[in-house]
RNA sequence: GGCGCGAUAGCAAAGCGGUUAUGCCGCGGCCUGCAAAGCCGUUUAGACCAGUUCGACUCUGGUUCGCGCCUCCA
């Protein structure tokens, strides 16, 4: 049975999907105007990793990740590069794609983008006006008004009094309440702008806001009210608060009922960001490391954790990971039905259906490999094999992962021959030569009774 | 200031009121010509102070420290 911890209910809920057998679930994805660091990549490798779960569990799972592709930092971005806005998103779309694909990440069901639902947006933001929940400001911009929600606050367990208390914000003169959000952007010069019934000095014309874009996109493709809702920590709040307040004040029923939220990347214990500006992009790490380690060394912390980045762990996980193909390496692996009732099988459910424990899940993994080793038995390899690639792990021929790119080093097979002739003559100081010159080169050496294969160190 | 989260061995990271987490590193052994890999064994824990309990790393309270949100942010 599985249990989800839910940030609205603040505790771990057995999860009961609204129609049986299926699962909707909308993760906020990325603005377009950068390339995806990698909080980004614990993001889409986290919810890949749920949706896995979920389909692995019999569920069928329709998974939205929007794309935002119009907002204030991608018209900079965009007008900095003399480009148009339709160039700088589809770049950083394509580049996403490939980190994404590069992870192991599986294409969510759909991924709408904003510009595609601006109609839906503006039909929303006039039924919140209509409902006396919004209203068109001095300047044309159309806010909402957080005081007539009554929920305001409930995922974030903020109140409007404190959070009113801790303002730090300018006023902006135009709100009837400090706490007000952007519904509409009104058209500024040299801006894309759509029209709009709202009115104002510029008759409408503008732009929709961050947070209306999830709300519309989420209830034209799951519904107004779905089944999980997830993303980074740092859209608790305002982003998913404000959610709720838009589509619960819309549509009149609860939106979601599970809330989940992923814990931060962090640099030497602070958050990775791009406002901090300590970020790594994913293909900066994958420059270094292989893409697999990558997922590996996010998904061997609980998704909930805080994730500290440096090459130290990531060098860690890639012996980790080594260990796993190692056992895997030269054993035929048969295409096994798991059998839930196998007591590692059986730990490794348990794992997963605990809030999605990833690390526990591993270690099983683990205790997997080293039974493995000791029985190499084909049945095991299997286990192990489909198992992992529950996770989006160990699916590669495991050669593929441990020689990587070296392959290419030329006459690496020529030296282990003549090591082998040299050894066979007794002649072990030729032999333990061509082994360090290997190894200099990065390459280690392994002698076994099949014969000598080799790595990369 | 308000709200919330965390503190586990050298590093990383889980579960659990009493019994080996797991991976890397270290140490001893087996294996090996020697290594590597693997196997077997093993050293390092639970910030601090109280309390509950037959028994607490695990529950409760407090202290200290760290982090996050309250502003765009995954």
């Amino acid at each position: 049975m599985l249990k989800i911890y839910n940030t609205l209910a603040r505790e771990k809920q057995v999860f009961t999907p609204i129609q049986a057998g299926k699962v909707s679930m909308y993760v906020c994805g990325m603005t377009v105007y950068d390339f995806c660091h990698l909080g980004h990549a614990r993001v889409m490798v986290v919810f890949d990793m749920v949706s896995r779960w979920l389909r692995t569990s019999g569920y069928e799972v329709t998974y939205v990740r929007n794309i935002t592709d119009i907002d204030d930092k991608i018209i900079k971005r965009a007008n900095e590069n003399n480009e148009t806005i339709g160039q700088l998103t589809q770049r950083f779309i394509d580049a996403m794609d490939e980190d994404s694909a590069q992870l192991g990440v599986i294409r969510p069901t759909l991924e709408p983008k904003a510009t595609e639902y601006v109609n839906g947006m503006i039909e929303m933001i006039q039924t919140l006006i209509d409902k006396g929940f919004a209203y068109t400001a001095a300047n044309g911009d159309v806010f909402y008004a957080v005081n007539q929600f009554e929920g305001y606050g409930k995922l974030s367990g903020k109140s409007l009094e404190d959070l009113r208390a801790g303002e730090r914000v300018e006023v902006d003169t135009f709100k009837q309440d400090p706490m007000d959000f952007v519904l509409w952007k009104a058209a500024k010069p040299n801006e894309p702008s759509w029209d709009s019934p709202f009115g104002g000095p510029n008759h409408g014309k503008g732009r929709p806001g961050w947070h209306i874009e999830c709300s519309v996109m989420s209830s034209h493709l799951l519904g107004a009210h779905f089944d999980i809702h997830g993303g980074g920590q740092d859209l608790q709040f305002p982003h998913h608060e404000n959610e709720i307040a838009q589509s619960e004040a819309t549509h009149r029923c609860q939106m979601v009922n599970y809330w989940m939220h992923n814990g931060f990347v962090r640099v030497d214990d602070e958050k990775m960001s791009k406002s901090l500006g300590n970020f790594f992009t994913i293909r900066t790490v994958l420059e270094k490391y292989d893409a697999e380690v990558v997922r590996f060394f996010i998904l061997r912390a609980h998704y909930r954790s805080p994730l500290n980045y440096s090459d130290q762990h990531l060098d860690d996980a890639k012996l980790a990971l080594t260990r796993l193909y190692t056992s895997l390496r030269g054993q035929v692996a048969a295409d096994v039905e798991v059998d839930w009732q196998q007591p590692l099988a059986a730990r490794f459910k348990a794992a997963m259906d605990d809030d999605f424990n990833t690390p526990e899940a591993m270690a099983v993994l683990f205790d997997l490999a080293n039974e493995l080793n000791k029985s190499k038995s084909t049945e095991t390899a299997g286990l192990l094999k489909k198992l992992a690639g529950i996770l989006g792990l160990l699916q590669r021929n495991p050669d593929d992962f441990l020689q990587g790119d070296m392959s290419q080093t030329l006459n690496i097979d020529d030296l282990i021959q003549a090591r082998a002739e040299a050894k066979k003559a007794k002649n072990f100081a030729e032999a333990d030569a061509i082994r360090k010159q290997l190894l200099e080169a990065g390459i280690v050496l392994e002698d076994t009774p099949q014969g000598t294969t080799w790595r990369r160190a």
